[in-house]
DNA sequence: TATTGTTATACTCTATAACTATA
DNA sequence: TATAGTTATAGAGTATAACAATA
């Protein structure tokens, strides 16, 4: 047995405690979470299908449905028919999107950077660095580590 | 602008895989989430008022009462009233809910080192360190740094 | 028949408000 | 009147199932 707390006792609280940090700072840029991660999502690459989107941010496709239909009414974001199969939605960030994403993320990185002062400078850097691996890791190795 | 993703972008997904990872161990043992959390609570030292466990735990005082009475059902904790005013209700855990609770947390924080064997002995060691620190912090501090 | 996106439904979780018993 | 605990109610968030369009 460690002589620590266990890491999700303290990962879960730090975690809900980062949410109620940065929604006040998503909502002055009339973003929710969602469409938040929406947009940080699209920035790396425009993607095929609204599922593949749903799924590479944790979400189920059904969830995200009305958040789309918002960024969309608010160009945002395109959200166009595949010529070569209908059926699927071409997902891509608009020029006024990425204006938006780059404005909400300034605002939540500097709160984070606040925080993050907070630490001595070794630490600080090892738990960035740590916090990334983990981070890159799929779900189902850190549900079933080895 | 720093060249790292949000910090809340990994720690929520980390969140919630850590969830997904303990939830099976936890049920082997026959206690939820919350009810883990409750007798992790109550091993620091025995509370005065189950208001005052609820919010050590981040939860509302009404959404515990259900576990406490399974707990206490099955004699894993003590829940009293106190002789000196019969309205507050002593919280204590038994010598049955202290096995539980150390069994439980042997197998999640067994699953943790695998995960963390995963790091940079150096990098483990600031991550650590630096998650304590911020778990310390409260709340509010974290919402609204400096 | 299978798949993408959508809508409708049901279920879980959480918060708020009312209630009781003590003080 | 105020407080600890409890119960009841309502709301938000989420998952599952049914549906329409296209392949």
């Amino acid at each position: 047995m460690t002589d620590r707390p266990d890491l999700a006792a303290m990962i879960i609280p730090l975690s809900r405690a980062l949410i109620d940090a940065e929604l006040p700072v998503l909502r002055e840029h009339g973003l929710s979470m969602w469409a938040y991660a929406v947009l940080l999502a699209l920035d790396e690459r425009p993607l095929r299908t609204q599922a593949a989107l749903a799924e590479s941010i944790g979400a189920d496709k059904t969830r995200i449905i009305g958040f789309l239909d918002d960024l969309q009414r608010r160009g945002l974001i395109e959200r166009t028919p595949d010529p070569t199969d209908r059926r699927v939605r071409l997902l891509s960030l608009t020029a006024e999107g990425r204006r938006v994403r780059d404005s909400a993320q300034a605002g939540i990185q500097s709160k984070e950077e606040r925080l993050l002062a907070r630490l001595p400078d070794e630490d600080r850097r090892g738990f960035l660095r740590a916090l990334q691996a983990l981070a890159a890791l799929p779900p189902e190795e850190i549900a079933d580590p080895r």
